[in-house]
DNA sequence: TTGAAAGCGCTAACAT
DNA sequence: ATGTTAGCGCTTTCAA
């Protein structure tokens, strides 16, 4: 492919003639331009991310470290729900994104390779597990342009995104009470794992049974397993005829496990909404199941995505800007799952 | 960020011997290494990536060029299943992959840019929507490695994975028939659209009811809409009470046509399986839609990425090598939603 | 208005 | 075994 080098001799200038066309410059007479623009026409001249990137240290690039990965199904519509937002702001600001594929099993991985490489300006970090201390420290230190989505790392230098789910938890949990349910079982996460946006949904529901009954949550409604459909499944086939008395309404820390739950009634001798309501978290479903349509929160992932990019860039490009914190929320929505009583 | 002279000045070496040790290269004193190395630690060196594509040409990273963008809830459950395969190719071989936010509303759009900035060493073109036709011809051309993941652009150089979507829709309707039913109608996409899977799998369809009847597929039986659940669902409205006889199943060009269709039945006054069965395609609902589960058809999305990605960065590595074209086969899932009769 | 020289970080080729 | 020179494509001085 032709260089600065090339265009320059058919135009019978020097390259930093071109150079300068290339950048919109002054300095160059419009005979000038015109014959470099020709010339570049003629040869397809492009100019080359590298010798502009090893000159002005600057990618026009991010990057987006995960460890959550794309899946097939509904896995990960999360991250593609923040990495829509993040294309966005990207397409906006005429930046590329960079993904590198990285998995925490690897011995030697390192989220940061990306930046310490230069390939990028720039890390986002879609944490749905919690961000590694190395990991923040070292960004804190070296003062690398990063932001964290959906975790708070509350880390001098570290901005965040999150949406305010112990709220969400809260305010879902009381609209559940105020449909006239007295029993409400909570479903969330195995302790040997952990997430933080569900423990911050479990917070809120400990939080407003407490202050609705004056006392703390019952633990045998607090339902847990790990993150697959079956363990969902026998969690509640073992937990719900321990109830004393018995859940009229299950609120669900994701929409998956809302699925789950639903999938087990039959079993159960129950149904939805007749005999037990149930609300989810995430909004991910909310075309698919509609018999009965399911209550969910919807977090705005894309404008959260958008944001982080955005924050980010404007890091890059102005290294002394403060950090932000910010907390976006969750928006309540209805549907027939969950009944009045 | 320290490098390569700084390294070799603090270990008292030249920088031709860092970049010795660093990319392991022989003719080292095991001593001078050592002290290198020691150097590269505390200066916490990493060899920096423009430096080192400007000389070597290569960038170690391939481009995801594609007019399907990130999306949320369902949307795009296939970009999201290729990309998947895409990053576990490019893990095992130590490339990164850079998504370059553009879309064809753009007036300037330009798959190729990340290519032609060399910023990438070759593109995959994920197409639900068919490839320009100038894109084709430039990068057949100019011998750009690309690969097209499912469609099929017969032309020099290109290569491509698809899957076997005519073979899909011919079996599947063959199934439909197996399992007794005599009226099959077909959900596919409106001709203001284009998609080349839904096409095929049309076209499956149709040759199975010829084959089967001996004759060409009744029109009444080949319903359309948009995308839209609602486009769906009011063509449904429209479409079934027309036919004569009634089908007694749909065979739905995608899941989310199946779910659609689903959703209007009460409205009807049929029931899913009882009245009419209904089949899917893609198998992205498998794990969330379960009564009654869906029967529907699972491309290897996966794989197909990961194919794709192999068969780039083989391209890459080796430029003469020939062009390849592969078909997965499509797997059919059965469910309840097609029942016997 | 144009150009020459130097340097960004790295490696290949050629000394020593 | 180690170092020197040159050059990848570009931009930033500085000079004409």
């Amino acid at each position: 492919m032709a260089t600065q080098k090339e265009v320059a001799k058919l135009a019978g200038v020097s390259f930093i003639t071109v150079s300068r066309v290339v950048n919109n410059e002054g300095n160059v007479k419009e005979e000038t331009r015109r014959r470099v623009q020709e010339a570049i026409r003629q040869l397809g001249y492009f100019p080359s991310h590298a010798g502009k990137a090893l000159n002005s240290g600057r990618n026009n690039t991010i990057g987006v470290m995960t460890p959550a990965r794309f899946g097939e199904g509904m896995e990960n519509a999360y991250l593609m729900g923040i990495l829509r937002g993040i294309e966005l702001a990207c397409h906006d600001r005429d930046q590329d994104i960079l993904l590198s594929p990285m998995s925490e099993e690897d011995p030697e991985f390192d989220f940061l390779r990306p930046y310490r490489q230069k390939k990028v300006d720039g890390m986002i970090y879609v944490g749905l597990k919690k961000m590694p201390g190395e990991l923040r420290g070292e960004i804190a230190e070296r003062l690398i342009p990063c932001v964290v989505v959906g975790d708070r790392p509350e880390y001098d230098h570290l901005s965040w995104i999150d949406t305010d789910n112990e709220r969400a938890g809260y305010e879902t949990t009381m609209r559940i009470w105020e449909a006239g349910h007295r029993v409400i079982a909570f479903h969330g996460l195995d302790p040997d794992f952990f997430n933080a946006n569900i423990a911050d949904r479990e917070r809120g529901y400990r939080k407003a049974i407490r202050e609705l009954t004056g006392k703390d949550a019952d633990e045998r409604l607090v339902w847990r397993s790990d993150y697959t459909r079956s363990g969902v499944q026998s969690s509640v086939r073992e937990a719900y005829p321990r109830c004393d008395p018995r859940p009229t309404a299950v609120f669900c820390s994701t929409d998956n496990r809302a699925i789950a739950v639903l999938s087990v009634l039959p079993e159960l001798g129950i149904r939805c909404p007749q005999d037990i309501s149930i609300v989810g978290f995430d909004g991910f479903i909310r075309d698919i199941v509609f018999e009965p349509s399911m209550a969910t929160n919807e977090q705005p992932l894309a404008e959260m995505g958008r944001r982080a990019a955005d924050i980010l860039l404007d890091h890059i490009e102005k290294p002394d800007l403060p950090r932000r914190e910010i907390v976006f929320p969750v928006a309540f929505v209805d549907g027939e799952s969950l009944a009045k009583r």
